[in-house]
DNA sequence: GGCCGAATATATCAGGCCGATATATTCGGG
DNA sequence: CCCGAATATATCGGCCTGATATATTCGGCC
């Protein structure tokens, strides 16, 4: 009895709420873990044999018209592995944030091209906390108290880290003397 | 002429402050950049090997004894690709936080068993800043500022991301009445 | 009625990357 | 002298991404 990866839990989880085709697991992925678990097609449709294989999902015969549909549901051996899965204690923590690496080595460049990477990360961050500001509304209609709790998390951290960006650099800006070439163009 | 993997990047960075082996390299990154950009000696040592066919970096026998041993150092053209990439706006932003995943999943649970998984987040979160503590007296000493700004950030970010968890937490409890069976051993 | 583009649905594949493992040598300590 | 830790390189299964391919259906427009 192999153990599952993570996105296979991903896939209970999801069908566990309601039936869904692989199709509307990746749309709902998209708009609600992406931002700290994605998943890709090639992930989920062999995943979604794999765990019907298993007896964790059964699939079902759904089609619209002439096209071929196959919705998933979970069973009652799917639920017992995944609340047995959310028992245990989180293993996977994960960043990569080309920006960081960026500063990182930022020795190589003038201060003011510095600055450039820590706008683009700011700009990023901005970003992002817009389009979790627009799923906000959609989330609380759904009285999802769970996901609301992780979506303001999302809203918090993105501040968070745009600030931390402006900050990095009002420093940076502020070391190089406080006038001389402004280096770019904002 | 493909482009090159972040991976390659780090490579090319680290080997442009002082020659390194690809265990060397492995070990700086382990004590650097793993916790926003990891490398593994499956990517490092293929990819030392691509980066001195584009003549990127050279290789020279420095054995240990009997031990073979290769170190590299970055020529002019590593150089300039390096200062290339670092120009161009970062693209890779990500994240998996198996435990965001687990407390999105959580309706599954008791309420009881939703503030275990924070608190699993908030001790890993800790125990990496007390990692990153203890890796500040050591980059200080090398005066590596960007290195250190990014560091500091790393820090404030662990304590943002435990705090977080946190009020989180007390927020569920208080959401669960004030009283009532605790659950929990801490 | 017919066309087109967007959405629905599934499948595949190259390549990046991780974690574990294998192999061999050298160094420090007891 | 032996052993365990560190140095050094290499390999491999398997997860995962992003892109691409193939069909079908739906909505809107003229």
């Amino acid at each position: 009895m192999e153990s599952l990866s993570s996105t296979a839990y991903v896939i209970l989880g999801l069908v566990r709420e309601q039936p869904r085709s692989g199709y509307e697991i990746k749309a709902t992925v998209d708009g609600t873990t992406r931002f700290f678990w994605a998943a890709s097609y090639g992930q989920i449709y062999p995943e979604l044999k794999r765990l019907a294989e298993q007896g964790l999902v059964v699939g079902s015969d759904a089609p619209t018209g002439g096209r071929r549909r196959t919705v998933y549901e979970i069973t009652a051996d799917g639920e017992e592995e995944l609340k047995a899965w959310l028992r245990r204690p989180p293993e996977t923590y994960e960043m990569r944030e080309e920006g960081l690496l960026k500063l990182f080595f930022a020795a190589a460049l003038e201060p003011g091209e510095a600055v450039e990477i820590l706008r683009a990360m700011r700009a990023h961050r901005l970003a992002t906390n817009a389009q979790l500001r627009a799923m906000k509304p959609i989330a609380e209609e759904k009285d999802a108290s769970y996901p609301l709790l992780v979506l303001e998390g999302g809203l918090e951290f993105t501040e968070w880290f745009a600030d931390w960006c402006e900050r990095v650099e009002q420093r940076i800006l502020a070391a190089r003397g406080g006038s001389g070439g402004r280096g770019a163009k904002a």
